[in-house]
RNA sequence: GUGGUUGUAGCUCAGCUGGUUAGAGCGCUUGAUUGUGGUUCAAGAGGUCGCCGGUUCGAAACCGGUCUUCCACCCCA
C-alpha cells in the first residue's frame, strides 16, 4: 500500500499560479539590478562546514543545516569522542559540509577566493535557496530564497544612497507605494554607548533599544538596569526615547547628544550626508527615515544599517534590510575590502503584493489560446493553426482529445484562457476558424488560410 | 531551543458531556444540453476523522507519544 507523501517541516511546493507570481517579484527585481549595474553570480548551495560554522554566533552555529559525511562516517569516529556523546565535537567528525545559511557569507569567501580576477568596485547580485534548521513561522521557512545586492571595494557613502535609490526603484515597479526605508549607522549606536559609559555593554544596550516599540521606553529603561547600566546614565539619553520631528530635527538632536564622542558624531555625520543626497536626488514612492532603534547584524554592520518596513496598512514587519560591513572578507584573510548590502525578503514581499492584490493579472495568463479539438481531421488543422501562433509567440495549445465540447470549454475557463478557437466540421469545409471571446462570448470568424489577422488583432488587444 | 496551538472529503469547515451507517458549502463526475463554458436544476462518486499506542462494552471526541500547522519567546529574511 502506498504511503501518504509529505514534504519536511517548513519547505514547499510551489504551484504554477505561485511561480508565476514569484518570477515576477524575481524579474522585476532583476531587471533594476542590473540597470544598477549589478551581476549575478552564484555559489553552491552546500559549503565546507568551517567557511560556515563560527560566523553567525552560536545561535546561527545550531541553525545551520549539516551534511552527514558520505560513507560509514560513525566508523572513523574516536572511541573517546563518541562516548562523551558531545554533540559539537562528534558533529565536526561525521560532517564536512554544511547547506548554505545566508548569501553574504559564501559571497565574501568568493570574493576572496576570485580577488585577483575581480574588478573593484565589484557589484554582484544573488537570488538563491538558503536553509535554516529555524522552527516555521508564518513567513518563516526551513527553505526560502534570499535575494542580495553587494558592492565591495567601494568606501564612498554614495553606495549606501544608491541602494535606497534601488529599494526606491523595485518597489515603486512592484507598485508597493509607501514603504518606509529606516536608516540607523552603527557609529551611532556605538557612540551613545560610550556617552553613557557603556561602552563594553554595546549589544546588550541596543538589544534592548531595538525593543522601543514593543515594550516602551519604560520596558527597555528597565532591560537595561537588568544589563547593568546604570539609571543616571539611561537618563541622558532620555531623549532617544522620544525622538521625532522630521530627520533632520533628529540630526541635530544626535549631533547634540554625541557631541562628546567621536565615533558617534562620525556617524550622525555620515546619517547627515546619505540623507541630505538623498532628499537631493528624490525619491519615487519610498520614505527615508532616521531610526535610532535599528540594530540588526550588529555582529558584522560597522556604518549604516538599513531595514525596509512595509507599507503601514498591511501586517507585515521588515521586506528588506541591509548595511556597511567594513571588514567582511576579513575572516577569510582578505583585509581592507569594504562592502555595502542590502537584502529582499522575497517571501514576505509576495505576501504583502498578496494581501494588497497588486500581482498583474496577466500573470496567470498561462495560455492565451486554446484550440478545441473535434475529431481527427479536425484537429489536424487546428493542430497547423497553434503551430502557426506559436511560431509568433503565443500561448496556444490544442485540446488532445475530442473530448465533450463542454468539457472541453470548462477546461478553457479553468485555466483562464481568453480566446478558444473552434474549428468544426463546418468550419473546415469552408476553410475557416471561429475564434470566441471567453467574457464577452462574442464569436468571430477568420479564414484559416490567413491567421495573421487573428494574430494581429491578439497582438493589439 | 522553551511554552502554547492545529490536523475530519480535492478545498474551506461543522460534528454537543464518548453512543448506530461521520455532515455542509465549493469543486469533481454524469444528465437536462450529440457544436458552445461561466448561471440554473437533478443525480452520483469521494473519508481506516494526521500517524502509532492506551483507556473503554463502545473513541473523530478522553490520555500518551510522534509528525504537521500556526502563534509567542529566542533569533531572523
Amino acid at each position: 500500500m502506498a504511503q501518504k507523501p509529505s514534504i519536511p517541516k517548513g519547505t514547499r511546493d510551489f504551484t504554477p499560479a505561485e511561480v508565476a507570481k514569484r518570477n515576477y517579484i524575481f524579474d522585476v527585481t532583476k531587471r533594476h539590478f542590473e540597470t544598477f549595474g549589478f551581476q549575478p553570480i552564484e555559489t553552491p548551495s552546500f559549503e565546507n562546514s568551517e567557511t560556515l560554522m563560527g560566523k553567525y554566533g552560536d545561535e546561527g552555529d545550531r541553525l545551520i543545516f549539516k551534511i552527514l559525511n558520505s560513507g560509514d562516517y560513525l566508523n572513523k569516529v574516536d572511541d573517546a569522542t563518541y562516548t562523551t556523546k558531545n554533540s559539537t565535537s562528534l558533529t565536526s567528525k561525521i560532517s564536512e559540509k554544511a547547506l548554505r545559511y545566508d548569501l553574504t557569507v559564501p559571497f565574501a569567501r568568493y570574493v576572496v577566493m576570485h580577488h585577483n580576477e575581480i574588478d573593484f568596485p565589484f557589484k554582484r547580485y544573488q537570488i538563491q535557496p538558503v536553509w535554516r534548521a529555524d522552527r516555521p513561522q508564518k513567513g518563516r521557512f526551513r527553505e526560502f530564497y534570499q535575494c542580495d545586492a553587494d558592492v565591495v571595494g567601494a568606501d564612498s557613502l554614495l553606495q549606501e544612497v544608491e541602494f535606497i535609490q534601488l529599494y526606491d526603484a523595485v518597489f515603486t515597479d512592484l507598485g508597493l507605494d509607501g514603504v518606509d526605508i529606516k536608516i540607523n549607522n552603527r557609529k551611532i549606536l556605538a557612540g551613545i554607548a560610550e556617552v553613557i559609559g557603556a561602552k563594553d555593554l554595546l549589544i546588550d544596550f541596543t538589544v534592548a533599544l531595538d525593543k522601543l516599540d514593543k515594550i516602551g521606553a519604560e520596558g527597555v529603561k528597565k532591560e537595561m538596569v537588568t544589563k547593568g547600566i546604570s539609571a543616571d546614565s539611561i537618563a541622558e539619553v532620555e531623549p532617544l526615547f522620544s525622538l521625532s520631528g522630521s530627520n533632520s530635527a533628529k540630526v541635530s538632536t544626535l549631533k547634540e547628544l554625541l557631541s562628546d564622542s567621536e565615533e558617534g558624531s562620525k556617524g550622525v555625520e555620515e546619517l547627515a550626508y546619505i540623507f541630505e543626497t538623498v532628499a537631493a536626488l528624490g525619491l519615487q514612492s519610498a520614505k527615508l527615515s532616521i531610526d535610532v532603534t535599528l540594530a540588526r547584524g550588529l555582529n558584522y554592520y560597522t556604518g549604516a544599517i538599513l531595514e525596509v518596513a512595509a507599507p503601514k496598512n498591511v501586517d507585515m514587519g521588515s521586506i528588506g534590510g541591509g548595511g556597511r560591513y567594513d571588514d567582511l572578507t576579513g575572516i577569510f584573510g582578505l583585509k581592507d575590502v569594504s562592502g555595502v548590502g542590502i537584502s529582499f525578503g522575497l517571501d514576505r514581499i509576495y505576501l504583502v503584493l498578496e494581501e494588497l492584490g497588486l500581482f498583474p493579472d496577466t500573470l496567470d495568463q498561462s495560455l492565451q489560446v486554446l484550440c478545441l479539438n473535434f475529431g481527427v481531421k479536425e484537429a489536424m488543422a487546428a493542430l497547423k493553426l497553434t503551430t502557426s501562433l506559436r511560431k509568433s509567440g503565443i500561448k496556444a495549445d490544442l485540446y488532445p482529445s475530442d473530448a465533450k465540447i463542454q468539457k472541453q470549454f470548462k477546461y478553457a475557463n479553468n485555466r483562464n484562457v481568453p480566446y478558444v478557437i473552434l474549428i468544426g466540421e463546418k468550419e473546415l469545409k469552408g476553410n475557416s476558424f471561429v475564434v470566441k471571446h471567453m467574457d464577452s462570448g462574442d464569436q468571430k470568424s477568420y479564414d484559416l488560410k490567413n491567421p495573421d489577422d487573428f494574430i494581429q488583432q491578439l497582438k493589439n488587444g
